[in-house]
DNA sequence: CATCAGATAGGGTTTATTCTTAAATAGGAA
DNA sequence: TTCCTATTTAAGAATAAACCCTATCTGATG
């Protein structure tokens, strides 16, 4: 968990790491964005300090934070877009070794209401349910 | 809906569609695939059929298939990997529209149990709840 | 302050997706 | 059936995210 009151450098020493500048300044773009940044964005904050900084180290640095726990990341579904022939309401087991995709239904999950504060200036479509895990073919391989 | 007894032909028709020998071979190869393929699986899959089909066909098709909710696909959470600087457990609203995410917490969200005999070979690591809908910005919006 | 494992910059590669354009064709009209 | 035209397609180029390679540099330790 990202604390603002621990210094950026603290976070990485105790995490095992080499501090360096580029690192305590790519911590601090993601630990102070308001949204949900994507690389890029990361890239461009970090730039106005460091305007030699490889995009390479930002996707580097980002993937050892999060490798680490230092920081998080919503669930990737995979690079390519995927079809699905069912139009029906339903919901997903994702595996994250291999990236397959399993379908289950659950009538109770269909309709799940989050909290009215949050959805108060929200308009709902659709609420789904991403299960993430290993799946079976993956449980008996290691772990790469 | 798709289904299994209508013929992919009429289901293009009932949909306004061109009916080209390119779309009725996606379509069924979308509708009887087993697991959710990506746009490359349909493609190697038409391909057998229609050696010369450009992907940018399948491309088009796809996307066309889903405008006409013939076809659905998984929520797309953008081009690029998001980083966060929370790793705690939360959920997420995300604007189908512009793409922006939104975290929300809900307790009784962070450990619903997937049906059993969905997950008896699956390990499940997590479970997040995904939103989609429109967000407050984009509501005042036309829909483009 | 000398050393070196590990980190960076810069450029190239891979892969998914979209764009461009000329040729082909589905479906309605005659 | 044949013709017409708006749509659709094939092929390849263009774009963008993500990752790889290598020479160079540097943080942390002795």
């Amino acid at each position: 968990m990202l604390r603002k009151h621990w210094r950026a450098e603290n976070i990485l020493r105790d995490h095992g790491t080499k501090v360096t500048p580029q690192r305590v300044a790519i911590l601090r773009a993601v630990g102070s964005a308001r949204s949900h940044p994507d690389v890029d964005a990361v890239y461009r904050v970090v730039s106005r300090g460091y305007p030699n900084i490889s995009r390479d180290t930002v996707y580097r640095t980002l993937a050892m934070m999060e490798e680490k726990k230092i920081i998080g990341s919503i669930l990737f579904v995979g690079n390519a877009k995927r079809y699905d022939p069912v139009t029906a309401q339903h919901h997903h087991l994702v595996c994250t070794r291999c990236r397959s995709i399993f379908d289950f239904e659950e009538k109770k999950f269909d309709h799940l209401a989050p909290p009215s504060s949050s959805v108060e200036r929200f308009k709902v479509v659709r609420t789904t349910v991403h299960v993430e895990g290993i799946c079976y073919a993956c449980q008996g391989l290691s772990r790469v």
